[in-house]
DNA sequence: GTTGAAAAAATATTGAG
DNA sequence: CTCAATATTTTTTCAAC
């Protein structure tokens, strides 16, 4: 799908917020709402806006740690370690790399104590699985949800 | 702030769709919806719910790259690389972690040159800059946008 | 593509249990 | 805290340009 300035422009406000109202955003980028309405409609059809979630500070809910996790999985395992990632309560989002490991995960724990149960418990415990480093986060220092439209 | 079932249900459903109309999430936790109003309310006034975000494809405005940059900061320059970090175009998220690492990045590109040039004219060339890792994530298997509550 | 206006739906507010 | 009723606002639709 192709992308004008317009779309961008609601796209921006979509990112920061994504309950301003039509009405309001149409008053920002000077068009009608119901211009709003149809552009944000076709984005959505089109996998532009992949969805809307209310973000929620993970220390409030009691996931005081967070870690990045770098793996190296098994030749002939990988399909069904990532399969069991994924499903790992806490691990957050699992990527493949380039450079030292084959699988970085971002995960949450209630503290170092759950870190190290989903560490050694769950991860260290399946198959296909060979040498990790956990790099634990002890702060972040800016994390942005909007992507730079 | 003190979370019961009820509130951490009203979150779930957020988290998966922030557009859910407070009398849908009413019927499915079975409960009037200016109650869920209500407690929606103070869960954004304690800092609970920080926001509300679409979630927009990276790929679909021209984010085709992604890495994952692990860092090593000079000693007295912390606060400035910080700072600098922060600022620059395409870095998504700054994490201070334990390990190799001092500072891991999330940066986004449009493409490998895109990346070539943040991390050689923009990252390489600060002050403070010691030595850094790239990991390019060449894909992302799972990736949730909601904490396990 | 866009608009303005009408209709439908959702949300904010209020008063009471 | 919860409910029910009301007022307000937003979303959605649609004929027309």
């Amino acid at each position: 799908m192709e992308l004008d300035d317009t779309d961008r422009a609601i796209l921006r406000i979509l990112q920061r917020d994504a309950r301003t109202p039509f009405s309001e955003i149409a008053r920002q980028i000077d068009m009608s709402s119901a211009t709003v309405h149809d552009r944000v409609g076709r984005m959505e059809e089109a996998g532009v806006i992949e969805g809307y979630h209310a973000a929620v500070n993970p220390k409030a809910v009691g996931f005081g740690t967070s870690a990045l996790v770098g793996l190296t999985v098994e030749q002939g395992h990988e399909e069904e370690t990532l399969q069991q990632l994924r499903d790992l309560d806490g691990v957050q989002e699992v990527h493949l790399t380039t450079g030292e490991w084959d699988v970085v995960l971002r995960v949450y724990a209630a503290d170092t104590d759950g870190l190290r149960e989903l560490m050694f418990e769950h991860i260290a415990a399946m198959e296909g699985f060979s040498r990790s480093q956990t790099m634990v986060i002890l702060g972040t220092d800016y994390e942005s949800e909007e992507l730079p439209l």
